[in-house]
DNA sequence: GGTAGTCTCTCTAGTGGCTAGAGGTTCAAG
DNA sequence: CTTGAACCTCTAGCCACTAGAGAGACTACC
């Protein structure tokens, strides 16, 4: 049985976040000291684990929690399990195709522009002024 | 002079939207009609249009302040502008570099399970438990 | 000039996923 | 038994909006 603080180290994840993770239900401690200090187990520890990798990826804390709930099934089906890392999958990849259209027009924009002229002949300024310069919809 | 919602109907930014802008002090209405209703006029229309323009391109409230500060003042300098813009052509380009990361360790995880087992045997959940099964830092 | 129906007003609160800080209590080492 | 770090709860703030309540203004038609 450990403090918030040595959980906090042995994962990376800090103090206020790992309080703010029980406070939405994500992590419950295994008990609490005599002095209602939090105190967590190996089970903590993995469970923390689990949700900080799943947050690196990019899952929200709806999924997250389902997830969690499977893995405390085990016997269910692992469907679900694969949507949700699929649809993830997918909401990642539609955002690089957006950010690569960004980049685009952005690098365009930029390269447009010397940066020694008056703010009048700016090609940045006159790019946003006028949506039409632009090559990509976005 | 024309309404709150013509202005939205022609720039396609939402009414609260284009009074929060109000707010944060990007977008002052010309005028107000006798009974207190905001009236804008062409300038406002076209200022919208950058704002929305820039917000599109990703750059924050503060840049787009800067941007429209620097497009008021013709004679001065535009390398701020040029600076601004390839500040967030490299945000844009990070973002997508850790998006690319993200989107292999999603899809060899997601590959790795069929979707048709029991959640014990789950790639997925594993994958996540597991740190060391990932092939990217993340 | 009345009225119906749409538009607009201000204000407050909520979103996601935390982060920061105040003011007070508990713990562990010496 | 004291010191100082760690911990507690609670509130407020971040970004860029979005949603909704309750009240007032505008416009088209009769």
């Amino acid at each position: 049985m450990f403090s918030i603080g040595e959980l906090s180290r042995r994962t990376g994840v800090k103090v206020p976040t790992i309080r703010y993770y029980e406070e939405i239900g994500l992590l419950t401690p295994a008990g609490r000291s005599a002095g209602n200090q939090r105190r967590y187990d190996a089970a903590g520890l993995e469970r923390l684990g689990f949700i900080r990798h799943a947050r690196a990826l990019g899952f929200g804390i709806d999924e997250i929690l389902s997830l969690i709930d499977l893995q405390q099934h085990p016997d269910r089906s692992c469907q679900s399990a694969m949507e949700i890392a699929e649809a993830q999958l997918a909401a990642v990849r539609d955002k690089i195709a957006q950010l690569r259209s960004l980049e685009q027009e952005l690098s365009r924009i930029a390269d447009g522009c010397e940066g020694s002229g008056p703010a009048r002949q700016c090609y940045v300024l006159r790019s946003l002024s006028d949506h039409g310069l632009c090559s990509n919809p976005h």
